[in-house]
DNA sequence: CGGGATCCAAAAGGATACTG
DNA sequence: CAGTATCCTTTTGGATCCCG
């Protein structure tokens, strides 16, 4: 190796990059989260989800709800009665999300005042000149 | 508490998925995971970056380059020779993102198979009906 | 009640020519 | 070399209306 530290690197990072990308692009959208966390601990309607989801809108949720039960997140089960019911678990699976998700969280937190310090600094750097 | 697993659910569901809402929003790009990977070790120039991520437009490593730039999460060195050169690094704070995206690798090499299943179920049995 | 269907606006991403 | 500028396509999300 004659050229510095080239390493493990390329490889290593699509072994990583990849795999992170197919979870971002199940759960990366808007609502996806949110829909997890609330059909963690047990069934939940349609429309409980609608009122506790704040801004969501109908057709969101609708599809939001679709793509997680393809991918195996939640489940669905419909009560054949009079007005409808509908009720969404989380799978297992989904609910092996929530360490890791609430690891992301904890970096968050945790550098919420780094971040916007940053962006203040590049901002105000970038607003001088150009 | 008479309604039934009301409990900690809705605080609790907007404390996680904010701060997590946080981190897409800065690493959800598509191209900001591998920067991130590629800039960890050490300074990498943009043309490296450039051959190293397969598929990616100059444009797109430009902007996302910009906003990790922008968020703290890499550092941008001109060196004011000519031709040009300039070197990317990622930051401390980017370098503690890494455990909490393995995480989330872990879990999409664990269940990969699981959610090809689902899907592959769900597409069928939603081809047939209709 | 729990959606599906339709239409529209905004954001993300890609191709590529040009430049200090 | 390391971008910027411009144009275009695709994706994502929101607003509604309708329907069993």
């Amino acid at each position: 190796m004659s050229q510095g530290n080239t390493g493990v690197t390329d490889e290593a990072i699509h072994d990583v990059a990849c795999p992170i990308r197919e979870v971002i692009d199940r759960v990366g959208g808007k609502w996806s989260v949110q829909i997890i966390l609330a059909t963690a601990q047990g069934p939940v309607r349609f429309t409980d989800l609608e009122r506790r989801i704040e801004g969501i809108s109908r057709r969101m949720l609708t599809l939001t709800l679709r793509n997680l039960e393809r991918d195996g997140l939640i489940v669905r089960k419909v009560y054949a009665t009079v007005p409808p019911k509908v009720e969404y678990t989380g799978t297992e699976m989904s609910r092996e999300l929530h360490d890791p998700l609430e690891r992301l969280a904890d970096w968050a937190r945790r550098n919420r005042g780094n971040i916007s310090a940053a962006r203040a600094e590049y901002d105000q750097a970038n607003s001088r000149d150009d």
